[in-house]
DNA sequence: AACGCGCCCTGTCCGC
DNA sequence: TGCGGACAGGGCGCGT
């Protein structure tokens, strides 16, 4: 569910209570969130007492940055383990994702979001803990050091809001695949935030059908489709994200830009632009939205 | 190599 | 009111 929008939209809203603070204890109430090989004393040991030094996003995906531990952080009979701990004194970052249901909360001594299903919870030194809840449990915690972040970092796409994300590199990259532009549009080794919703939009927004193939897009639709990226994005961010069900922000409030959307869950309804029937379809095993009059 | 599909999991909604 | 089925914003791993 999340993706760049809401995302982006949880990174602002945290990153200014955890930036400095340090890590207490990070709590795993529901070990399957951690990517194979973490476990929940691992990720303890590796956080505990770091200081939180930055909190980005890449794609659909939070970042929390953590300065190297130093010295004095490691005491007693964590030094014996010092020597088989090679991360001890490099950075490390969290990636988190928030797979359908996540959601990351700070500052939740009152929380505004219902949370029920906490899956792991970060006490902090000085800010209220950070909690992290999913209802499906299809999130992901992934621990990286500066050699795996390197490489993980670089299987992920362009940013569609950065420069380099220009008309020529879309076209570029389009013209290499022959997959419905739709399908192409949620892989992230190519382009990274969007997800059902954006794709949908964006398409719509374009004048481009969901089933086109990647590589049969002339230069003027791609030119159109990096436009309506970039601008759909831009205001589900100013709007604060969709919240359908479950998103919620980083304060555990909702998003207002379901009502801004043009097509995604409005089959059977007017077109905003021409008023014919918007239609349902199914790519890849997943809905998505047109209209078959505006797109072509 | 690129692509489509099933699956991970829980909750909600709809038709009967 | 209960029950089965469809569906939900993501992404991995598999087979072809």
């Amino acid at each position: 569910m999340p993706e760049l929008p809401e995302v982006e939209t949880i990174v602002r809203d945290i990153r200014d209570r955890l930036v400095g603070d340090r890590v207490l204890a990070v709590e795993v109430i529901r070990p399957d969130i951690l990517a194979a090989g973490l476990k929940p004393a691992g990720l303890h040991r590796a956080l505990r007492a770091r200081r939180i030094e930055n909190v980005t996003r890449r794609g659909k995906n939070i970042v929390l940055e953590f300065a190297e531990c130093t010295g004095a952080q490691h005491t007693g009979a964590q030094h014996a383990d010092r020597s088989r701990d090679t991360s001890a004194d490099e950075p490390l970052r969290l990636l988190i994702n928030l797979g359908m249901t996540g959601r990351l909360v700070a500052g939740a001594e009152h929380p505004k979001a219902d949370l029920h299903h906490i899956a792991a919870r970060f006490r902090l030194e000085t800010a209220a803990p950070l909690l992290y809840d999913d209802t499906r449990r299809f999130g992901r915690f992934e621990l990286h050091d500066p050699g795996s972040w390197k490489k993980r970092e670089s299987e992920l796409g362009i940013e569609p809001l950065e420069a380099g994300f220009t008309a020529e590199a879309l076209h570029l990259l389009t013209s290499r695949s022959r997959t419905p532009i739709r399908n192409w549009l949620l892989d992230q080794r190519r382009v990274v935030g969007v997800g059902n919703i954006y794709a949908s939009e964006a398409l719509f927004r374009a004048g481009i059908h969901p089933e086109r193939a990647a590589n049969s897009l002339e230069e003027p639709e791609t030119g159109r489709l990096r436009e309506s990226i970039r601008a759909v994005l831009a205001e589900a961010i100013r709007a604060r994200g969709t919240t359908l069900r479950d998103y919620r922000d980083g304060q555990g409030e909702i998003g207002e830009f379901a009502g801004l959307l043009r097509v995604y869950g409005r089959e059977n309804e007017p077109c905003l632009r021409c008023g014919t029937s918007i239609e349902r379809g199914v790519l890849g095993n997943r809905s998505h939205f047109h209209c078959p009059t505006c797109q072509h």
